[in-house]
DNA sequence: GGAGCCATTACCAAG
DNA sequence: TAATGGCTCC
């Protein structure tokens, strides 16, 4: 353990010897934090505090793997096995899971993602004849998750005139009626959804003292990381749960507080010291990750918020480069700048895909970026958007496991119940519902006892369904027996999902299958791992759980080398060498919803720091004059959070011009399939016209290329660095300066055209094979 | 009951 | 643009 210590400097050992009492660790972006919160854990256990007692909570699953992986190396890996370590919601599904009785619901209630959520409030809402323009499900649906957040039950709802009335203001006063209806479906059906998973939990720890006690007794020792991101519904079960030892520590940055949309409350941090008696404040201000460029860049922008704690993040690391600029006329130039810097720096400085990060605003911006990737053939990987479990096949599997063990599962029972088609229509299922609240029963118990129910269907139909039930009552009782393995192959096989899925043949046939396939491999490894861990028992229960709360960094398999693609708000907490930031527009970024209040822009400001920051050598800033979106191309202008950079720290490179007419980068040598044949000696001649009028260009883009087309058809200058391979006269013997590698020796020069390669032995660098259209070279003897 | 066409929405971020 | 949901017609 002494070994570990030495490694703190003397901001990060305070607090992580200090075990006892409520303590705040403010942590600065890049400050080691995860350090901290791995060694303090290792040095309580090293102490004698039992892993049993420790509750560490983290902000994604994959941290909290990490986290114990790193803590075993340290303490071994029986002890750590037994820390309890994880999100708030996969911690308190465990929870609530074993106490599930006490508030009435089934152990193996199962978990509505958003999806399934829309769907059961979409269905209210037309079951109330309500009008669906103005009852938007989706923005009933986040009302409703406000009030959960908030801890406001049907009943509070009910007992406040002024939330009735805020819901009548905006044209729904029925509201509240959607949302009592939606809660009972729900406890019906003996689902949770997301935010239950923590209002129950408050509702457990309140209602019932002696379940309280006991996990405060258990939980003697309480982490939170990335506190400032808590919500209401958080911040009163972790007050809770240290209320009787108060060893609570929390570790956050109020400056990277990016979650308000989701009922996330600064105060929560700001707050603490308020909150508990002697609260020992930390602050781990050294940033060890980025130069001091970037450091100096985003504190320089951080400094425009009112709201915030002091701190002051400062960095001993170089200098190094000044974050550049860039400009581009289209989204899609933009992609084309992005996919080519990545290729010239791995050429120039031997990266790997690894190294660089692409973040955005949206998810709907990946697409133009992935396009100029795949056309240089860089690997990269989208990290968020539409995870893989929310596939419609991936669902529609997901779904028929979830009926085998929650048969009350409405949501799941809707979407497989015809699918493959079994001849069983909406006007049936209507039927079945109407009955089944009648009743107050599930659809599932309505379809099995349908003689004995008012439920007017034709013979027919009356078989469907009975052997709809057959069938998934077969499935049940090989789960009694089967892994969840052989289960899921067995259903997909016998539902008929594979040979709906294959029927047509289609590539979209083909990648559902593979999907499919692939959620089966994974099944297996789920399986294979469960054996390894004695005190889990593996069931299919557990695993649908794992899937429902998986974040969509936790797919991630780690192995693979690619460029990362995400949105800034999943890259919290992640690092890399290079990061582009891209559309840095008004309207996008900051988004055109989040400029009416200071507090908004605020909050659009903390996350470009989060951006900026992720960064550790290099971070580039690019944005487009005009950009699709909807479909349409839209003009924009530069985010003026560009502007609020202390301009020493910049660097604005290539002005469209140069880039637009650089027919290195933008042609078409890197494999446009029609134009992969091109020789790039004759581009020289004719500037790449085509990549400017590629299909899916509006006349107004053309419009731009034809007035400045002519103008600008000189070399590249600047930042190209490829004029050698026009013009190079470079013979071995010739001494050059390269930028990184400093002088060196040409000693072979080998290939031609886009290939001319030089062998060059630098002094410092050793010998290294250098493409001349990349390298930049400067000839000085 | 179901296939296919048309209209509408969405692109703000996520467990 | 692209995905989804509703409507019409068979």
């Amino acid at each position: 353990m002494e070994k570990y210590l030495s490694q703190l400097n003397d901001a990060q050992l305070e607090p992580t010897v200090q075990i006892e009492g409520p303590m705040i660790v403010i942590a600065g972006a890049g400050s080691g934090k995860t350090r901290v919160l791995t060694y303090r854990i290792a040095y309580m256990m090293s102490k004698g505090i039992d892993p049993f007692n420790i509750l560490s909570l983290t902000f994604t699953n994959k941290a909290a793997r990490e986290m114990k992986e790193r803590i075993a190396t340290i303490v071994g890996d029986s002890e750590a096995k037994n820390l309890w370590m994880g999100t708030f919601h996969s911690v308190f599904a465990r929870i609530l899971r074993a106490e599930a009785d006490k508030l009435g619901y089934p152990s193996n209630f199962t978990i509505y993602d958003t999806q399934d959520s829309d769907r059961l409030i979409a269905s209210i809402i037309k079951e109330m004849n309500l009008d669906k323009d103005v009852y938007k499900y989706k923005q009933v649906r986040s009302r409703i998750s406000s009030y959960k957040n908030s801890l406001i039950t049907v009943r509070a709802y009910f007992q406040n005139p002024e939330l009735k009335e805020a819901d009548a203001m905006a044209r729904r006063p029925r509201m509240g009626d959607i949302y009592k209806e939606y809660v009972e479906r729900c406890f019906k059906a003996g689902v949770m959804d997301f935010d239950d998973l923590l209002l129950k939990t408050n509702e457990l720890l309140t209602r019932f003292p002696d379940v309280l006690m006991k996990y405060q007794n258990r939980f003697r020792y309480i982490l939170v990381d990335e506190y400032q991101d808590t919500n209401h519904s958080q911040y009163l079960i972790v007050r809770a749960l240290s209320d009787k030892f108060q060893n609570i520590c929390v570790v956050g940055d109020d400056a990277q507080s990016i979650y308000a949309f989701r009922g996330a409350n600064i105060n929560n941090i700001l707050n603490f010291q308020k909150d508990y008696d002697d609260v020992k404040v930390f602050r781990l201000e050294q940033n060890y990750r980025s130069t001091k460029n970037i450091v100096n860049a985003a504190n320089s922008i951080i400094d425009k918020n009112q709201t915030k704690l002091d701190k002051i993040v400062w960095t001993a690391n170089d200098e190094g480069e000044q974050i550049k600029v860039h400009r581009s006329l289209t989204d899609g130039d933009e992609g084309r700048y992005v996919a080519s810097t990545i290729w010239e720096n791995k050429m120039n400085n031997q990266l790997k895909n690894s190294d660089f990060a692409i973040l955005y605003r949206t998810n709907a911006q990946s697409r133009a970026i992935e396009d100029a990737l795949r056309k240089r053939d860089i690997k990269y990987r989208i990290y968020g958007g539409l995870s893989f479990y929310q596939r419609k096949e991936i669902k529609d599997v997901l779904s028929y496991l979830r009926l085998i063990i929650n048969p009350a599962d409405e949501e799941a029972l809707k979407r497989v119940i015809n699918f493959p088609p079994r001849g069983i229509g909406q006007t049936t299922m209507d039927k079945l519902i109407v009955s089944a609240n009648g009743y107050n029963r599930t659809i599932f118990e309505v379809m099995k006892n349908i003689d004995k129910t008012n439920v007017k269907v034709n013979s027919g139909t009356k078989t469907k369904l009975q052997n709809f039930v057959t069938l998934i009552e077969s499935y049940q009782v090989l789960n009694q027996t089967a892994d969840v393995f052989e289960l899921a192959e067995h259903v997909t096989r016998t539902s008929g999902l594979i040979r709906e899925f294959n029927k047509d043949g289609t590539p979209e046939g083909v990648t559902r299958m593979e999907n499919i396939e692939e959620l089966l491999n994974g099944m297996k490894d789920f399986v294979e791992g469960q054996k390894e861990i004695a005190d889990t028992t593996g069931n299919l229960a557990e695993f649908l759980e794992d899937v429902a709360l998986a974040t969509d960094l936790d797919a991630d398999k780690g192995d693979a080398d690619h460029v990362a693609l995400m949105t800034i708000h999943l890259a919290k907490g992640l690092e890399f060498p290079y990061v582009f930031i891209v559309g840095l527009e008004e309207d996008l970024f900051p988004s055109a919803m989040s400029m009416n209040t200071r507090s908004e822009l605020e909050e659009e400001r903390r996350l470009f720091y989060v951006a900026l920051t992720r960064a550790e050598k290099q971070a580039y800033l690019t944005y487009a004059l005009s950009r699709y979106r909807w479909g349409k191309l839209i003009d924009s202008e530069p985010s003026r959070f560009i502007e609020e950079i202390d301009e020493q720290y910049l660097d604005v490179v290539t002005p469209i011009e140069e880039r637009r007419f650089n027919p290195m980068l933008d042609a078409d040598i890197f494999g446009d399939v029609e134009d992969s044949k091109v020789n790039p000696n004759k581009i020289r001649f004719k500037p790449a016209k085509k990549a400017v009028l590629k299909k899916g260009s509006t006349n107004k883009t053309q419009e731009k290329f034809q007035v400045t087309a002519p103008k600008n058809l000189k070399p590249v200058s600047k930042t190209g660095g490829n004029t050698n391979l026009f013009d190079s006269k470079l013979v071995v013997g010739n001494v050059v300066k390269h930028i990184r590698f400093g002088t060196g020796k040409v000693m072979k020069i080998e290939g031609k055209g886009a290939d001319i390669k030089a062998e060059i032995n630098f002094q410092h660098g050793g010998l290294k094979k250098l493409l001349l259209r990349f390298a930049k070279l400067e000839v000085v003897g």
